[in-house]
RNA sequence: GGGCGGUUAGCUCAGUGGUAGAGCAUUCGCUUCACACGCGAGAGGUCGUAGGUUCAAGUCCUAUACCGCCCA
């Protein structure tokens, strides 16, 4: 921080000025316009008449001989100024230059014009008090007016320029009584309501008053021109992209830093002064030095400045004050920086990444991140800002308790979509809970299949010429803890997957799958989306390794398939390293209940593998899947209980491919797969494939029938509506080819389907 | 005043120009040998409104309404 100052100091970019700064009268410090919140508040806008000096000159807005002005903040007359009007304003050209007298003290200002000056606002001119209003201090200064102070650092009234009645008054209390005052001398010509936006502290809700102060500033302008530079240039890219504009906006407007504040913690600022006020800080040479220690100055009596630095101005060394800053040798400075990304809310893009934007490429001459990822903020129930004065707060450490860390992570990861805001949703922490213990069940079915496999002892190491003993090492060493993995994941699932007599069609989709949402994940984590791979692997390891995949393998684990169990253990250890960044705990825990004892985190991400694609194989669970839905939902029709085993025949092309695995089906849909059926039929229709069960249980003939004319009715429409699509010039003419075959593929597939339900309702 | 985001199922939200999705809630069935924090089968949206671009729009463009945020 000192390095920062005395660089800044030395090149002229710090500097210690009179400046107009937001004064807080509660906390008596100064306040950077970040610290300040604005607020619409209810006020008075009063309209005041000043006398002029030739009381002959023509009317303007208001009576001959008078001037009209408009202010919010009538106690501060006292320390007006001037009169400022629009140079284009007609009415009060032949004012410029006029003097005018403020009321009450009768001191006489001059007219001046300005473009500052809104020509609709209020009655056209204003008084100008540079001492206490910003936008009067930048006029003042283009005119070179005096900046006097009626008000003090506790916020009441003072200066020989006040009459004595409202000295001392505090800022609130003078108002009315200067209004008073003024009404009695009859200076008041109206009074109305007015809303205005003034400055509110953020720490004391108390309201800012502008003062003219000396303080420390920062010259903005120079290190924000750098930084826009490194924008143009590409050398970081902002997260979402629409961030840019808001961060370029902001520093193209840029104003001075104030960064002394009057405050007992904090750093203190490095600057000595002299008796008679001047400055010394430390060379750049030797920046550590104090000045009251430094030779040089020993024959004068230094006094250092009290003040310290915004806590910001600390703040926005860390990209490389935590890489050995100053020291730009040093290896981790040489490592890690730039830094790659840097990842936070939006709501201090300001207060942070600006200013590291700024003392990057003010302190090592790059930029300090590549990327800069901004998330929205966590907002309560009802989608308001968390705060300590509304109360609304959410305490994190609760959730944990209530629904476990792994959760609580996974509903913040689960919900982040785009730099959104989030609105606290407890229905979300209880899906992570349910997912954890989801994870943990499947990871407990899996150990508990090695277990029985090794009891039977279907993983024993006799026969060293076993082929397959790589595999049984592989499942073994899951029920040991041992140091080392004797192949990894990754290599087990290559070396199976060359090896197919050894898979179940189930455990050939798997893999493929796993292998697809592996590439889908790390591409998600590349470009920083972290719900979508969330989601992603949500889906993944509930919807389809935990309900399709572990239901598909249970036949095959019973008769013991080393392949299944080798394919069951490599993709649980996959999902787990997956999950890993988002649910660290649970996939730990769950790890090392496989029989590793190296951390997780020390791994090698997942890559993708791509002799582990199998298209025919997803195609053709595909079907099975089909076929088992709709014999559950067949079931489901005729009342049966899950247990209550039904006979079912198949018809369609992909039958075959069903049949083949009928195990599968069987055991999933507890259903019986015979040739033929005998009688009347109901079916389900799907892609490729009808699923027919016997007429029989407590069927509700009309409601079924019903169902399947909506069906028809359905199918008739998709027909047509592809038909209609491939019956139209533009569409075959521009539509790409793969989404023409898709139309001709599903009036195909529809037209099928649609003759084998006409078929089944025949029998009605 | 300027800018940005949002508006999709009852609720909270995803959605990449090509057949609208999730969790919860809801209906029906199930203690099926990992899991009732579970399993299965359902029901439920003309994607704020009005135009436009396109063979094709929840998605792109314009306008507009409402909600929210930032800056002045």
């Amino acid at each position: 921080m000192r390095h920062q100052f005395v660089k800044l100091y030395q090149g002229g970019l710090a500097y210690r000025g009179e400046r107009i700064v937001n004064w807080d009268v509660a906390a008596q410090t100064t306040l950077s316009e970040l610290e300040i919140d604005r607020e619409e508040r209810k006020g008075q806008m009063s309209t005041l008449r000043y006398q002029l000096a030739d009381p002959a000159t023509p009317a303007s807005n208001g009576e001959a001989g008078e001037i009209l002005i408009a202010t919010v903040r009538p106690e501060t007359i006292f320390a007006d100024q001037a009169i400022a009007v629009h140079p284009d304003d007609e009415r009060f050209r032949h004012l410029i230059g006029l003097q005018a007298r403020i009321p009450l003290t009768k001191r006489l200002i001059p007219i001046i014009a300005d473009e500052a000056v809104e020509m609709g606002f209020g009655v056209g001119a204003l008084k100008i008090t540079p001492a206490h209003d910003p936008t009067d201090f930048e006029i003042g200064e283009r005119h070179g007016l005096a900046r006097p102070s009626v008000i003090d650092l506790n916020g009441n009234l003072t200066s020989d320029l006040v009459p004595e009645a409202f000295r001392g008054l505090e800022r609130f209390a003078a108002r009315k009584a200067v209004v008073k005052a003024l009404e009695a001398e009859g200076a008041l010509v109206e009074q109305k309501d007015h809303v205005t936006a003034i400055g509110i502290s953020e720490r004391t809700k108390v309201a800012v008053e502008p003062i003219v102060s000396t303080q420390w500033f920062v010259n903005m302008k120079p290190l924000a021109a750098r930084v826009l530079e490194g924008l143009d240039a590409g050398d970081m890219k902002l997260l979402p992209e629409r961030y840019t504009k808001v961060n370029r906006d902001w520093l193209e407007n840029i104003r001075d830093w104030n960064i002394s504040r009057q405050l007992w913690w904090g750093h203190q600022i490095p600057a000595w002064y002299d008796e008679e006020g001047k400055v010394y800080v430390p060379s750049l040479q030797n920046p550590d030095l104090d000045c009251d220690q430094d030779p040089q100055y020993a024959h004068l009596t230094l006094r250092r400045d009290p003040d310290v630095f915004d806590t910001w101005f600390s703040s926005n060394l860390w990209p490389f004050s935590t890489l050995g800053w100053p020291d730009l040798a040093s290896e981790d400075f040489q490592k890690f920086y730039p830094t790659q990304v840097l990842v936070t809310g939006y709501d201090i893009l300001f207060f942070w990444v600006a200013r590291m934007q700024m003392a990057g490429y003010a302190q090592t001459d790059r930029a300090p991140f590549e990327r800069i990822m901004l998330h929205g903020l966590y907002l309560d129930e009802k989608g308001q800002k968390m705060s300590k004065s509304k109360g609304n707060g959410i305490d994190p450490l609760e959730l944990f308790g209530q629904y476990g860390v792994d959760a609580s992570r996974f509903a913040f990861a689960f919900l982040s979509t785009g730099g959104q805001d989030i609105k606290h949703d407890p229905r979300r922490y209880e899906q992570g809970r349910n997912f954890a213990n989801k994870l943990w069940n499947a990871a407990r079915f899996a150990t508990l299949n090695f277990q029985k496999a090794d009891e039977a002892g279907l993983l024993g190491e006799s026969g060293t010429d076993d082929a397959q003993m790589v595999f049984k090492r592989y499942v073994h060493h899951a029920l040991y803890e041992r140091s080392d993995d004797p192949i990894r994941s990754r290599d087990a699932l290559a070396q199976v997957k060359a090896q197919p007599e050894l898979l179940t069609l189930a455990d050939r989709w798997i893999i493929s799958r796993l292998d697809a949402v592996t590439r889908e994940v790390s591409g998600l984590l590349d470009a920083l989306d972290i719900g979508a791979a969330i989601r992603a692997l949500y889906s993944f390891t509930w919807d389809e390794f935990c309900d399709w995949y572990i239901e598909a393998a249970k036949p095959a684990l019973q008769e013991g398939r080393l392949g299944t169990l080798v394919t069951v253990k490599a993709v649980l250890e996959h999902i787990l390293k997956l999950l890993h960044p988002v649910m660290p705990f649970v996939t730990s825990e769950l790890y090392q209940s496989l029989g590793h004892r190296r951390q997780l985190a020390v791994h090698t991400w997942p890559e993708g593998d791509d002799s582990l694609h199998d298209d025919e194989a997803t195609r053709a669970f595909e079907t099975l899947r089909a076929a088992v839905s709709a014999a559950r939902s067949l079931k489901n029709e005729l009342g049966l209980s899950p247990q209550e085993r039904l006979n079912i025949a198949l018809d369609g092309e992909k039958a075959g491919v069903v049949l083949d695995n009928r195990a599968v089906v069987e055991g999933i849909a507890r259903v019986n797969l015979v040739p033929s059926l005998e009688g009347r039929t109901l079916s389900a229709v799907e892609a490729g494939l009808s699923v027919l069960a016997p007429l029989e249980g407590t069927v509700d003939i009309a409601d079924w029938l019903g169902k399947q004319k909506k069906r028809l009715t359905e199918l008739d429409k998709q027909i047509s509506q592809a038909q209609g699509k491939l019956g139209n010039a533009g569409f075959v003419a521009r539509a790409p080819a793969e989404v023409i075959e898709e139309e001709q593929r599903r009036v195909q597939d529809f037209s099928a389907q649609k003759v084998r339900l006409e078929a089944v309702l025949a029998q009605f």
